[in-house]
Formats: C-alpha cells, sequence, structure tokens
RNA sequence: GCCCGGGUGGCGGAACUGGUAGACGCUACGGACUUAAAAUCCGUUUUCCGAAAGGAAGUGCGAGUUCGAUUCUCGCCCCGGGCACCA
C-alpha cells in the first residue's frame, strides 16, 4: 500500500533531520567561501503575517542554493523590538511593553520553525535587551565626542490635550489620533547624527553598488540631493546682518522681484513683534504638522514684511515676505523668489500680485512669454545687465567670481539630506545615554556606566514618558563634576538599533567590545533581502552606520549589503493586507491546513518577489495538488522497481526530447533561482518536467533510467523552495544523503543538441507559417525553404520581395 | 506636490539582449471514474469572423523610431511605495 502524501508528518521529519544534524549552525571556516543571506529582522508583532513568509522564504531558498553551490552560509535572525505598537499594546491591554514584546518572540519564534527556515538561532539578536543596545549607546557616545553627534532644536507634533510627542502617522486630519486635539508644531531640543558628514561619501558609493536595484539607488541619490549653487547675501534695510539665500540658478539672480523668509526667521518674528497681522499669521504656520507631503500639497501663503532688501547687483529695493513654504531647516531658512523662471515662485507671485520679469530666454529662439507661464529649463540671459547673453555655466561662473571677489558669497554644495534627528519622546526605546548637569551641560555617560538600562518594570498610561516620572532614573551625578544632575530621558529612534544588527549577528554574544573579528568574516552581508518600503531610511541609516563604524575600526566595510532584493508586499483583494480592511489570510491556519511547503510553493510561484503579490486562495490549492502530483509520480517511479543504469545511445526521439527538457530545466532553474531571482519560473519550469515525465510512454527499458533522471533532478532543484517534501523524496528515490547535504546538479551541454528546429516565417513581421529545418542549415537555405510555404506563399505571390531578414535558430521575416 | 515602481486573457503571471504574445498555475466549461459527492484523470478556454483551413483585432491611452515594439523614445491616464517621529 503506498504511503499518502501527509505534510505535517513528513515536515516534522525533515525538520527533525536538520535539528540533529545541526544543518545550519555555522562557525567561520576560513578554508570556505563564505554567504551571508540576511533578511530585514521582523518587528516581533505576536503574529506571523504573509508578508513575513515571503520575505522569509525568498531568502531561505536563496541560502539553501547557495549551500548546495558549497557556500558556507549564514543565515541568522532577531527581532527589532523597540518600538511604538508596544507601547500602544500596552495603553490597550495594560501589559507593559517589555512584557508584550517578549511573549510575542516566543509565540513567533515557534510559527518560524514551522515553515523550514534554515536559521541558526544561536546567533538571535534582540534590541531590546541591555546586551545589544549598551553598544549604540557606546558609539554614540564616541560620535558624540568626535562631534558627530549635535543637539539643536527642532519640530515636533505637540498634542495639547495629551500632553504628548505625536509621530506624523498618528496625526489625521491635523489632529491627534487618540485626542482629536488639533496638533500644533512645537520646537524642541533633540540630539542629531551628522549624516551630512557623509553625504558625499553615501552617494559616490552608490555608483559601486552594482547588487543593488537601480531604482533603490535612483530613490537615494534623489533624496541625498546633492546640488551645487551659491550662497550669497542681501542687504536688508535698517539691518546691520545681511540675508543669506541659497540658489542653484544664480543666472536668474536679475529676475529677483521679491525675497521670503520662513515663519521661524529671526527677521519675521522682529516683524511680528509690532503686527499682530503678522503674528497671526506665523502662529497659523505653526499649526501645519512637519510631514513634507503637507507642505508641498498646502496652498502656499505668504504676507509681505514691511522690510526691504537691497538687490546685491541694481541696489533696487525688493520686498521681504513670509511664506509658509520656506523651511527654517533647509538652507539658510530664506529665498530668493524668481517668478519668470520658477514655478512656485511663479504661482506665488500670481496670487499676491507680484512682479513678473523675464531674464532668460530660450536658445533655439522659441518664443518666451513669462506672464503666461515661467521659463524653467535653461537659456541665455536677456536684461540682466553684465551677464546678458551668456549661457548657463557661464552666468553662474560670471555671477559667483563677482560675488566671491566682493565676499558677498561663495559656491556652495547644498544637500537635500538633512542631519538624522535620534530622539523621541518615547518609552520603550534605548535610552539616549546623556546627562544634563547645570554646570557642565550635556555630558555623555561614560563607558563604565553603560548600559543606561531602561527600566522594564513600568506603568504605562499613554501620556508623556513613563520616565519622566521616575526620579530614580533621571536623578543621577554629574559624571565629570559629581554635582546632582539629570539623566535625558528621550530615547533613540528605533532606526538605530536596525542599523547595525546586521554586523552584530556575527559577534552577538560578545560583551567586551560592540563587534569582534568574528564580523570580519562575515560582513559585508552578501544578500540582503526586505520590502522595498525600506528603500530609503533604513537602508541609508545602515549604510551610514556602517561608515561610522568603519571609521571607528570597528570594520574595514565600507557598505554593509553587497546586494539587495526588495520584495514587493502582499495584496488582498488589490488592498495591503491589514486588520482594518479584514483582508488578512492567516498563514498560521494554511500551514496547518497544506503544510509548510505548499505555502512556501505558492507564496514563490505567484509572482516575481519584486512585484506586489496579490494573494489567492485558490492558488493555494493548485500548488498543493502539484506537491501530491509530484508524490504520486516518485512514487509510482520507485515502485516499479530499480530502472537500468543510463545508456545515452541508445534513446529513442521520445527518450531523447525527455532528456533535454530535464537538462534545459536544470540550466533554467539554476539561472532563475542564481541569477536572476524569478523563482515563478524556476517552479514552472520545473512543473513542466514533471507533466513532460508523466507523458513519456515507456517502451523501452531505457524510458525508466531516463524518468528517474528527471525526478531526480526535480527533487533537487525544488528543493530549495520545497525542502521537506524534496527530503523525503530524496529518500524514497535510494539516495542515501539529503537534499540539504547535495551539490547543486550540473546539466550535461550534449543533452539539449537538437537535430531539428522550428523557423517561425513572417511576411511583413505577420506570422504566416513555421517550417521545420536541419539545425546546420545555412541563412540562404533557411530563407528559400521559408519562401516555400505554402501558406507564405498567399502572401508573397504578386508581391515584389524587397528585403528578406534572417534571425538565425529563430525567424525569417519577409518584406514585401 | 516631488522621487521611485507598475499597468498583458475571467484571475496570478510568462515572453531574459527589439524577433512566434498568453509558458506555468488558477477559475469556468465539457468528458471519464463514482449510487452520489469529494478527490483524481482527460480535453477546451484572448476576442471577433469562419463548418474548417484560415483571417482580423489585441499588451492602460495617444504619437514616434524600426523589416519587426509588451520590450526603445515622447506626451497623457490610472494604481502602488516613499517623503525624514509607522516599522
Amino acid at each position: 500500500m503506498d504511503k499518502a502524501y501527509d505534510p505535517e508528518s513528513i515536515e516534522l521529519e525533515a525538520q527533525a533531520f536538520w535539528n540533529e544534524h545541526r544543518c545550519f549552525d555555522v562557525d567561520e571556516d576560513s578554508d570556505k567561501e563564505k554567504f551571508y543571506c540576511l533578511t530585514m529582522f521582523p518587528y516581533p508583532s505576536g503574529h506571523l503575517h504573509m508578508g513575513h513568509v515571503r520575505v522569509f522564504t525568498i531568502s531561505d531558498v536563496i541560502a539553501r542554493y547557495q549551500r548546495m553551490h558549497g557556500k558556507h552560509v549564514l543565515q541568522p535572525m532577531g527581532w527589532d523590538a523597540f518600538g511604538m505598537p508596544a507601547e500602544n499594546a500596552a495603553i490597550k491591554r495594560g501589559i507593559p511593553p517589555a512584557k508584550w514584546t517578549y511573549q510575542n518572540i516566543a509565540d513567533m519564534r515557534g510559527q518560524f520553525d514551522r515553515l523550514g527556515y534554515g536559521y541558526d538561532w544561536r546567533r538571535e539578536v534582540t534590541t531590546c535587551k541591555p546586551n545589544y543596545y549598551r553598544w549604540e549607546q557606546w558609539l554614540f557616545t564616541k560620535m558624540f565626542e568626535k562631534g558627530l553627534v549635535y543637539r539643536k532644536n527642532s519640530i515636533v507634533n505637540w498634542d495639547p490635550v495629551d500632553q504628548t510627542v505625536l509621530a506624523n502617522e498618528q496625526v489625521i486630519d491635523g489632529r491627534g489620533w487618540r485626542s482629536d486635539a488639533l496638533v500644533e508644531r512645537r520646537e524642541i531640543p533633540q540630539w542629531f547624527m551628522k549624516i551630512t558628514a557623509y553625504a558625499d561619501e553615501l552617494l559616490e558609493y552608490l555608483d559601486k553598488l552594482e547588487g543593488w536595484p537601480d531604482s533603490v539607488k535612483s530613490m537615494q541619490r534623489n533624496w541625498i540631493g546633492r546640488s551645487e549653487g551659491i550662497e550669497l547675501s542681501f542687504d536688508v534695510e535698517d539691518e546691520d546682518e545681511p540675508l543669506w539665500v541659497f540658489t542653484t540658478r544664480p543666472d536668474t539672480l536679475m529676475g529677483v522681484t521679491y525675497m521670503a523668509v520662513a515663519a521661524e526667521h529671526p527677521l519675521a518674528t522682529r516683524a511680528a513683534a509690532d503686527n499682530p497681522e503678522i503674528q497671526a499669521f506665523i502662529e497659523e504656520c505653526k499649526k501645519l504638522h512637519a510631514a513634507e507631503a503637507e507642505m508641498e500639497t498646502m496652498e502656499k501663503k505668504g504676507m509681505p514684511l514691511g522690510i526691504s532688501v537691497v538687490h546685491p547687483v541694481t541696489g533696487e529695493k525688493v520686498p521681504l515676505w513670509v511664506a509658509n513654504f520656506v523651511l527654517m531647516g533647509y538652507g539658510t531658512g530664506a529665498v530668493m523668489a524668481v517668478p519668470g523662471h520658477d514655478e512656485r515662485d511663479w504661482a506665488f507671485a500670481g496670487k499676491y500680485g507680484l512682479p513678473i520679469t523675464q531674464v532668460i530666454e530660450s536658445t533655439d529662439g522659441t518664443e518666451i512669454d513669462v506672464s503666461k507661464a515661467p521659463y524653467i529649463a535653461y537659456g541665455k540671459s536677456v536684461n540682466s545687465g553684465f551677464i546678458d547673453g551668456l549661457e548657463f555655466q557661464a552666468a553662474f561662473d560670471a555671477i559667483a567670481e563677482r560675488f566671491e571677489k566682493e565676499k558677498r558669497g561663495k559656491r556652495t554644495v547644498n544637500y537635500r539630506l538633512r542631519d538624522w534627528g535620534v530622539s523621541r519622546q518615547r518609552y520603550w526605546g534605548s535610552p539616549i545615554p546623556i546627562i544634563y548637569c547645570d554646570d557642565c551641560g550635556a555630558v555623555p555617560v561614560p563607558e563604565k556606566d553603560l548600559p543606561v538600562v531602561l527600566p522594564e518594570d513600568v506603568e504605562f498610561t499613554g501620556v508623556g514618558s513613563p520616565l519622566k516620572d521616575m526620579p530614580e532614573f533621571y536623578n543621577v551625578d554629574c559624571p565629570s563634576c559629581a554635582k546632582s544632575a539629570r539623566r535625558e530621558t528621550d530615547t533613540f529612534d528605533t532606526f538605530v538599533e536596525s542599523s547595525w544588527y546586521f554586523s552584530r549577528y556575527a559577534s552577538p554574544d560578545s560583551d567586551t567590545a560592540m563587534l569582534d573579528k568574528r564580523e570580519e568574516y562575515w560582513m559585508p552581508v552578501d544578500q540582503y533581502t526586505g520590502g522595498v518600503e525600506h528603500a530609503i531610511l533604513h537602508l541609508l541609516y545602515s549604510r551610514f552606520w556602517q561608515k561610522v563604524m568603519r571609521d571607528f575600526g570597528l570594520s574595514s566595510a565600507d557598505e554593509p549589503f553587497t546586494n539587495l532584493l526588495t520584495q514587493g508586499m502582499v495584496l488582498k483583494d488589490g488592498a495591503k493586507m491589514s486588520k482594518n480592511k479584514g483582508n488578512t489570510v492567516d498563514p498560521q491556519e494554511l500551514i496547518e491546513r497544506y503544510g509548510a511547503d505548499t505555502v512556501r510553493l505558492f507564496i514563490m510561484f505567484a509572482a516575481p518577489p519584486e512585484q506586489a503579490l496579490e494573494w489567492s486562495d485558490d492558488g493555494v490549492q493548485g500548488a498543493s495538488r502539484f506537491l501530491k502530483r509530484f508524490w504520486t509520480a516518485v512514487q509510482s517511479h520507485v515502485d516499479s522497481g530499480k530502472p537500468p543504469a543510463l545508456d545515452t545511445t541508445t534513446l529513442n526521439d521520445a527518450e531523447k526530447e525527455l532528456r533535454r527538457k530535464t537538462h534545459q530545466t536544470i540550466a533554467k532553474v539554476s539561472d532563475d533561482i542564481g541569477r536572476r531571482y524569478t523563482f515563478n519560473t524556476a517552479i514552472a519550469a520545473s512543473m513542466e518536467l514533471l507533466n513532460a515525465v508523466n507523458k513519456l510512454e515507456h517502451a523501452t527499458l531505457q524510458s525508466r533510467a531516463i524518468e528517474r533522471e528527471a525526478l531526480d533532478a526535480i527533487v533537487l532543484v525544488l528543493s530549495p523552495i520545497v525542502p521537506h517534501i524534496c527530503h523525503v523524496l530524496w529518500s524514497m528515490l535510494g539516495h542515501e544523503s539529503a537534499p540539504v547535504f547535495e551539490q547543486w546538479p550540473d546539466f550535461d551541454e550534449s543533452a539539449l543538441e537538437q537535430d531539428t528546429i522550428e523557423i517561425v516565417v513572417q511576411v511583413n513581421g505577420k506570422l504566416r507559417g513555421r517550417i521545420s529545418v536541419a539545425a546546420d542549415t545555412d541563412k540562404e537555405r533557411v530563407a528559400i525553404l521559408a519562401l516555400a510555404d505554402e501558406n507564405v506563399q498567399r502572401f508573397v505571390v504578386d508581391k515584389e520581395i524587397q528585403k528578406t531578414i534572417v534571425v538565425p535558430g529563430k525567424l525569417v521575416n519577409i518584406v514585401v
């Protein structure tokens, strides 16, 4: 009696085997080529979702594939354990964030194991543990000493009712998500990391990241936003200090008809002092919340400040305005406005009746009317005195020289990138290791006092941070002068933890250093896989920290991730799965019903990894059906006894054909998994081969040998994707070893050769016939045979042939 | 608003370097097996015309380059991701 395919029992059997042989525990081995395969670690929400299943399966397939190529593969797992959801859960259920988080981690670990992922769990990293975050506190104090961190005022969303800082996500239509109160912008002192000091290197190295998708590199390039321009000063009437602005278009300088400053600019503050209307406008600006998308889409508004600014070339007076779209934190907090040649300035000038003048004309003589639309493109200067007739670069240089000579300006490089604000006014995060002393100022916590441990047993109300109500936490002595001082109660942005965890996996137990020698062996990560939503922030911060760690001598790697795979989201009914929409599918239920292999197979088959994946319950059925067919095919093959040895010299055509298909499939799957990461087409090719095996007629003894070769191949090439069933089938096929220990199969070049090939014949690019020719037929002969085709003749007769294109081995196109 | 993707049958997708559009899977329909159902197996399935052979149209919309365009270029529409305190 045949054994039926029972996913659960064979999956537990395979997993027990891997555990027993410690298959996925790896230590440093300098004799072997290492392969560090990593996924973005999950936030321990407590529930495994389809997005997790997708990303971890992709990575596990790559890890198992590389392993079969003889690589020494490290695949670790850990937890991005700090963050807001734990605080929200604490408010809702009254459980302390730490307790909730640790429980979730325990629950999720079991779910991961059931899916058969090959992790080295000895290296598990949990970011909310003091033995982890102490080292980022330590590096922060080193960065403090080196001047790479600093404190400055910055804007937050303030909920006046809950007395809490809100994340952008918690501001809904300008109101606090829980209180429904109108949110205010508030300036508070916060800690910043000087990522801008690395802007040029972060930009330059993008060109060296050949294993990264172009789209991600392009997004980072634009995010850093390097622009070359000139910083120049305008004198302000009745003021000693000039007003500095940065512009990338100094060639339009003569078209300046007004200037604008941010609401927080000192000139605006001064003008508001004796003008209640300006005061009211500035107040209104402060109501806007901090997201850039809001800034860009809001109605552009402004008010004249009653201050005149002197144009540095003409000496004419232009009015100074305050405008809601000028950002204090970007550039100098002031802009020169050229409405004739800038979209936003043009709209603003039109709205408030400010003059619009033309100072650039097109180089090709196109008519320009700046009263109808601004002319943004580069061109030739006009109405511009000493730069008249000059094109962009010449005008740029002429202005730069003049201002530099007069010491009123200089060439500057400006970045869109801003320094990284790492302070969070939240409880569930790593404490920032700083102590404030009235005499010594901000003092970093000395190394011997690290880590600053976050108290885990707290009352959590959701109003402010509990740390602010814990004198035993914040009352400390100044490390420098021993006077009583106050500990920082802000915590780090959780992006700090995720900016270096990848290195810590190499030395997770090191308690004397952040990283040790083992880091040298494993880093950089060879393959990093994660959601495309992290294309900018996480990946840029990680690159920055890697460079900082390198500069502190902790690592010799310039970049953390050699190859990057950004995976798309899992959708259901066209939308992201979420509890709010009620369109979630619980992976756990599916695993119980169909087994881990079916879930793995479906999620890899449904779409290529970079694309969004549309969930389909029917598709899961299909995956399960395929595995049953696969099981049955192997079983009936085994049941009919041991096949004879393969003798390739005596094969009939059908056998040759199947053998060709076997080797084509090995070649295709190797390329699809190893190079293209198109797991869906690799699976499709394997399905085709199985279909061909089932169709083979057993006319000779050799046919069973051919069938065995094909089945062996399918088991091996599918083993990274559906490792459990393949583990058992491999043993059913009589092999003593297990697929995890096997080498990836090679394909036989000679099996791919074909005697006759099919050539497609087109007339005027339209398919009109097919001809079968010997593989070595020359071009001329192919053209003649093509023309002779009956159906082709119908379209060629009575017409003059103008051209015949022959694509060897593929097609003939006859142009009439 | 800005930056980055995507748009192909009833559905998920394939077509890798400009060369046969729709592989593979799902659904639906028809058939076999069964008292019946499930499961399994066989077949059909882009649309239109045609009994068939075959023909016409067709990859979001509009143009262009080319012997030939899902693929390249330009313009537009729609959908998704990111926009610095969600992770």
